[in-house]
RNA sequence: GGGCGAGUGGCGGAAUGGUAUACGCAGGGGACUUAAAAUCCCCGGGGGGAAACUCCGUGCGGGUUCGACUCCCGCCUCGCCCACCA
């Protein structure tokens, strides 16, 4: 027998919305549960079969979380800005506002069709001007506190996506996202002082519960080295170059001294006779992309200045050269080379002759006493480059003005009561090879007046990452109707931290960073009551295709999730890909699995359509030990092992019949996984109201032990026999029981027996000689 | 090169010091059926044996322990992340 899923689940649905149970509630003495997934991005593809592993995830712990009691806020919305949907509007010379809304529209009854229990009353969308003017208003607050500065950089270009990319974004020298060429180039752009953060970022990680190697992968990602800075006089120069060494106690080892190409000091540091060498030098490193660098990884390539510099420890003279392995935006982007004790600066050295000096070390202090020194920390954590020059993304509020503002280099905030700065539409969305966003050719929208001096002033026409909309959104859930702030202070207070936030491992570097950088600063300008936004963090694996490969399209491999629901359920769906295998790895999809699952539920469907009251019976000792178990699962994000107990538990109860109040814990305890089918038969045994409003059951202690456990004898470590046993049988009768069986009797013959382990309900193993 | 993780039946996996392979899939046998599907029951690591039982067995090699998939040391393979960070 198989049960109409398409007809419950709408019902239930339906049930739902109308009832409005998964509503986080404003006024409340109920204590509060703040449960967060990852908002998705609202592709054209439409919602990929791995979204719900995280969301099905989350909702069986917001679920169970509001039967225990807790008032609970499970929110969902859409980071909607971004290229994807950018690059399809130029395809097919649609606007990205239409695109974003079918592209909603269609995820949002495809995530309804699951059952998860979001509070949709809070749908959040980063492209919603309500939305990002407070993403620009908190753009300004970092531009007020001096965090947001525009520079001329060298940036990644992708030359396919022709935009400026952030070091997060450049993976293995190529595009995040499209795979295409990076090249340096030079460009103004906007950057956020995130590195002004590094320490508190790095040290505040021991506040929060992370899984350890999210933990692991931002403190290296920050990078924190500890040591000193010690300027170098150049020889017959008054200047002097400054480096960083994690060293300085090998000081006097260094034989010569090595500059990035793109160091300051570079035009004083090139003698005439070697200008023309050292100048072709540089120009065919700027040339180089990031791939073509990582591949002379081995062999290192660099030029003598003609410099020469005086090691400030012994007075020696020591060549200054470039090299590109030391890098402008590490330390200072000067070395002392250490071939002694530097593998780089050893490989370098062998490469171009250089001396090679084991010289004893001498102590930190002594090395800064003589040098002038002084201690200092490094981090490899880099500003964060704002900028894009692209359409679909928030403007930056800021306008030009000759006139004012010389110190901020004539940049003027857009005032609040002017925010926010609109998206105009615009004829073409095609970047430009010249790197100016598509906004620049609008005049109308560029051409305004000065905030300050009401004289004539020109827009910014950057726009932001959509790192940006991301990096505060789980503040908007809080308060998303607002329109006097992003979110009011006492339901802020109430709200904040995030009690658990379960994501990919691929944004640990980039949003997971960006966002608590974003609310440590907010948190320094009094606009929010925590310094850590998210209290607790998980990670999901991915869900792969059958073959144990990246589900792609051009493989044609992906799983459609509307096929799913429609051939097997919603329920079937949830409760496969929480049973495929454990939370945190990747698993391959398997059909078959999905299968087994529905058989599963069939089974659950045919024991409540069978069941009556007249033949029940107590059955506590064979359910309570199994829902226990599932409930202890759920906290520790076992939902594989869940899924199976419920399995067990259905096979153990032989099709016995249990009690009223049995059932209803049983269906209670179901309903975080398969909730419209929890829901249908809470009212098939005749039930009022829904699974939803109850209270989670408390599990009897009597009914946990077992009375008699079959238990293992060993003779030396090998199991020989089974006897069955009290759990807390006393050792002489385990010993008595054992040591009458026959087959032990068998190998006790002829033989001492030295000694005897016993351990209570697990093993009594004779140790023979 | 560095960091993190993983390696268990035909397959996904379970067990983190105590009878290895729970649960599910695929497979074999049986019941029901004119038949099939569905459903239900039984079997199921490999070798030997009619059976009782026995030998081998969790990537490889050592070690600790009464007892090791589990802990320690040394390797191999795969995955992910970072990769010239001084």
């Amino acid at each position: 027998m198989s049960y109409n899923h398409q007809e419950i689940e709408k019902k239930w649905q339906n049930r739902w919305e109308t009832s409005s149970v998964f509503h986080a509630q404003e006024s409340t003495d109920k204590p509060k549960f703040y449960c967060l997934i990852e908002f998705p991005y609202p592709s054209g593809a439409g919602l990929h079969i791995g979204h719900p592993r995280s969301y099905t995830a989350l909702d069986v712990l917001s679920r169970k979380r509001r039967h225990q009691g807790y008032n609970v806020l499970y929110p969902i919305g859409w980071d909607a800005f971004g290229l994807p949907t950018e690059n399809y509007a130029i395809k097919t010379g649609r606007k990205p506002q239409d695109i974003t809304r079918e592209n909603t529209d269609t995820f949002r009854r495809q995530l309804k069709s699951l059952g998860l229990s979001f509070d949709w009353s809070r749908e959040v969308n980063t492209t919603d001007p309500a939305y990002y003017k407070w993403t620009q208003w908190m753009f300004l607050e970092f531009f007020k506190a001096g965090l947001a500065y525009k520079t001329k950089m060298a940036i990644n270009w992708c030359t396919s996506c022709k935009i400026g990319l952030a070091n997060e974004e450049v993976v293995n020298g190529v595009c995040e996202r499209c795979g295409g060429r990076i090249e340096k180039r030079d460009k103004e752009q906007w950057m956020i002082a995130i590195t002004k953060y590094a320490e508190r970022l790095l040290q505040d990680l021991d506040t929060v519960d992370y899984l350890e190697k999210i933990k692991v992968q931002q403190r290296h990602w920050i990078g924190k080295s500890e040591g000193a800075e010690i300027d170098f006089l150049l020889d017959g120069k008054q200047e002097s170059l400054k480096v960083f060494t994690t060293r300085p106690d090998t000081i006097f080892g260094v034989t010569y001294m090595v500059v990035a190409p793109e160091h300051p000091l570079v035009e004083k540091l090139i003698t005439d006779s070697q200008r023309c060498v050292v100048e072709r030098y540089i120009h065919e490193t700027a040339q180089k992309t990031e791939i073509e660098r990582g591949k002379q990884e081995k062999e290192k390539t660099g030029v003598f200045t003609g410099s020469y510099a005086i090691n400030p420890a012994n007075g020696e003279k020591i060549p200054v050269w470039i090299a590109d392995y030391v890098l402008m935006g590490y330390g200072t982007g000067a070395v002392m080379a250490v071939p002694q004790h530097d593998d780089r600066d050893r490989a370098f050295a062998v490469q171009y002759g250089l001396p090679i000096l084991d010289r004893p070390l001498i102590s930190f202090d002594e090395v800064l006493e003589r040098t002038k020194g002084k201690k200092t920390v490094a981090y490899k954590l880099r500003d964060w480059v704002f900028s894009r020059q692209r359409y679909w993304g928030e403007p930056i509020p800021l306008v030009h003005c000759e006139i004012c503002s010389p110190q901020t280099g004539g940049w003027v905030s857009v005032p609040e009561n002017q925010l926010p700065v609109v998206l105009p539409d615009v004829e073409k969305y095609e970047p430009t090879d010249t790197g100016e966003s598509p906004l620049a050719t609008i005049d109308e929208w560029i051409n305004t007046i000065c905030p300050e001096c009401g004289g004539p002033a020109k827009r910014e026409t950057d726009t932001m990452p959509n790192w940006a909309g991301s990096s505060w959104y789980f503040l908007r859930y809080i308060d998303p109707h607002n329109n006097e702030t992003f979110a009011s202070v006492e339901k802020l207070k109430h709200w904040m931290p995030v009690d658990l936030y379960n994501g990919g491992m691929e944004h640990t570097t980039l949003h997971l960073l960006y966002s608590r950088f974003w609310n440590k600063f907010l948190f320094d300008q009094g606009h929010v009551p925590v310094s850590e936004p998210y209290a607790r963090r998980h990670s999901h694996g991915l869900v792969l295709a059958a073959d144990g490969t990246k589900m792609s399209k051009s493989k044609g491999n992906v799983v459609n999730p509307d096929e799913i629901v429609r051939e097997y359920g919603a329920d079937s769906l949830r409760m496969y890909i929480l049973f495929m295998g454990p939370f945190e790895e990747p698993v391959p999809w398997s059909l078959n699995g999905l299968i087994g699952v529905r058989r599963f539920l069939d089974k659950v469907m045919k024991y409540v359509s069978v069941w009556n009251q007249a033949q029940a019976q107590d059955l506590g000792k064979v359910i309570e030990p199994h829902l226990k178990k599932i409930s202890d699962d759920i906290e520790s994000f076992k939902f594989n092992t869940a899924v199976s107990a419920f399995m067990r538990l259905f096979n153990d109860l032989n099709a016995a019949m249990m009690t009223h109040d049995q059932l209803k814990k049983c269906l209670i305890v179901l309903g975080p996984f398969a909730p419209h089918l929890a829901n249908e038969c809470w009212e098939m045994i005749g039930e009022t109201r829904l699974v939803e409003e109850q209270s989670w059951p408390t599990f009897d202690d009597s009914l946990l032990v077992q009375s008699c456990v079959e238990m293992a004898v060993q003779i030396n470590g090998k199991a020989r026999a089974t006897i069955t046993l009290a759990p807390d049988a006393h050792e002489q009768t385990a010993r008595t029981t054992a040591l009458a069986q026959a087959n032990i009797q068998k190998y006790l013959e002829g033989k001492e027996i030295v000694k005897i382990v016993y351990v209570p309900g697990r093993i009594l193993n004779i140790v023979i000689k």
